[in-house]
RNA sequence: CGGGGCGUAGCGCAGUCCGGUUAAGCGCGCUUGGUUUGGGACCAAGAGGUCCUCGGUUCAAAUCCGAGCGCCCCGACCA
């Protein structure tokens, strides 16, 4: 990508309304727009982060052995009459009428729905267990949004639901969630710890959260419940077992605010400059920073180099714009690419400079040899 | 919903207390031209405003009064 082709909207300072670290480096680094209280656009750059985000989480889902599927945000509020959660959620929910007069919700979980699902097709112990989960907007109206897209109206959310045939087969899926879980954090640079919690209105016997560390008191990266038989009793979701006698399905419920976790990594990850993603989530892996555009030797070597990247399967973006070093570099540490590679005046004795965002280490190499040192360190790197 | 704060150019702010010629200002950003290019360059010229909205007071309102809307922080609440 070439970054005068895209659209990274970077900003000296931080609107006021901003005040955790994340909140402003969000917006400062051109990854989020506010609409309205706690309803965000995700920016290009933004958007790039919460897809890898997102694929981190999906490939870890389905290794453990969970399916996706896709669940519809406009819900029926009949179905919330059955579970007597539409007055315990209350105004928490954004509801309206259609014009047919019937009462709609927009969906802010879904243990409704997907106890729906499997109360329609799962009949039998044979079907059991299963982990069902989606990737999908949530929709919450909050008391009080607050510290961006943490607390958000509207946001990313991975919710699993598992289906067992007994109380045993629920601590088994709920452990495997939550081994699941530390892989998923793990993998996206997160320090986080596992403490018991109030299960809310959620409900259930058992929850634990994953609490991200940082310096905001974020409320949670994710939440795992063991719900027992709880909706499957109040909407029927039985299975026949091997005796042929019918039971109540064991449930459990496992979330992950997608794009909280987002707000979480900066929040661990960053520094004066700006933010420094883990090379799993950064928006891109390199960046390329010719020191003078107006120089064909900077400019054709860069170019060269970029080219080389891209074949190499490596994300990349050249800073192909007009501006001083000063500039760019000012945007590439603020937008936290892990790798900078500078092409400057030492272009004449053939060799730019690579600087770790992180370590704010820098080296000399020859400009020929770019592709394969940056291999090495990306490969070293994702071990 | 209780408490606090804010709303003036894209962003950050001054001006509001004490109404009037500071007849709407500053920094950054933006446009054009030129010179620059290793840490948010410099010179010159320029564009950009329902001063949140509505109503009231007044000869006169960004400024005073009333109502409303929006936004943020603390709390309660919550995944």
């Amino acid at each position: 990508m070439k970054w005068s082709n895209y659209f990274i909207p970077t900003q000296k300072e931080a609107p006021k309304e901003a005040e955790t670290i994340s909140h402003k480096l969000m917006i400062r680094a051109g990854l989020i727009d506010k609409l309205s209280a706690g309803v965000y656009t995700y920016l290009p750059l933004g958007l790039k982060v919460l897809r890898k985000v997102e694929n981190i989480v999906r490939e870890e889902m389905n290794n453990s052995g969970a399916v996706e599927l896709l669940m519809p945000s406009l819900q029926p509020a009949s179905l919330w009459k059955e579970t007597k959660r539409f007055d315990k959620m209350g105004k928490d929910m954004i509801t309206f009428i259609d014009r047919h007069n019937r009462e709609m919700i927009f969906g802010p979980t879904h243990e409704e729905v997907i106890t729906d699902i499997v109360r329609k097709y799962v009949k039998s112990w044979k079907q059991l267990p299963i982990i069902l989960y989606q990737i999908q907007t949530k929709f919450r109206d909050e008391i009080r949004p607050r510290f961006g897209v943490i607390r958000a109206r509207e946001f990313l959310m991975k919710d699993a639901y598992s289906f067992d045939i007994n109380e045993k087969g629920l601590d088994n899926s709920y452990n495997l969630m939550k081994e699941t879980y530390k892989k998923i954090f793990s993998r996206c640079g997160l320090k986080f710890k596992i403490q018991e919690a109030d299960s809310g209105v959620i409900g259930g016997k058992f929850s634990e959260e994953f609490v991200a560390e940082g310096e905001c008191n974020e409320l949670e990266v994710g939440h795992i419940f063991k719900l027992g038989t709880e909706y499957s009793l109040s909407m029927k979701a039985y299975f026949v077992d091997k005796y042929g006698k019918e039971s109540p399905i064991y449930m459990g419920c496992y979330g992950i605010g997608v794009s909280r976790i987002i707000a979480a990594i900066i929040e661990g990850n960053y520094d004066k400059n700006g933010i420094i993603w883990p090379l799993s989530v950064s928006p891109f892996e390199v960046v390329i920073i010719p020191i003078n555009m107006s120089d064909y030797e900077i400019k054709n070597i860069s170019e060269k180099i970029y080219k080389d990247l891209i074949e190499n399967g490596i994300d990349v973006i050249l800073d192909d714009r007009e501006e001083s070093a000063g500039f760019k570099f000012k945007d590439a540490d603020l937008c936290g690419f892990p790798y900078q590679v500078v092409i400057g005046k030492k272009i004449k004795e053939k060799k730019v400079e690579i600087k770790a965002r992180s370590t704010n280490k820098t080296e000399d190499i020859n400009f020929e040899k770019v592709t394969d040192y940056i291999k090495d360190i990306l490969r070293e790197e994702k071990k």
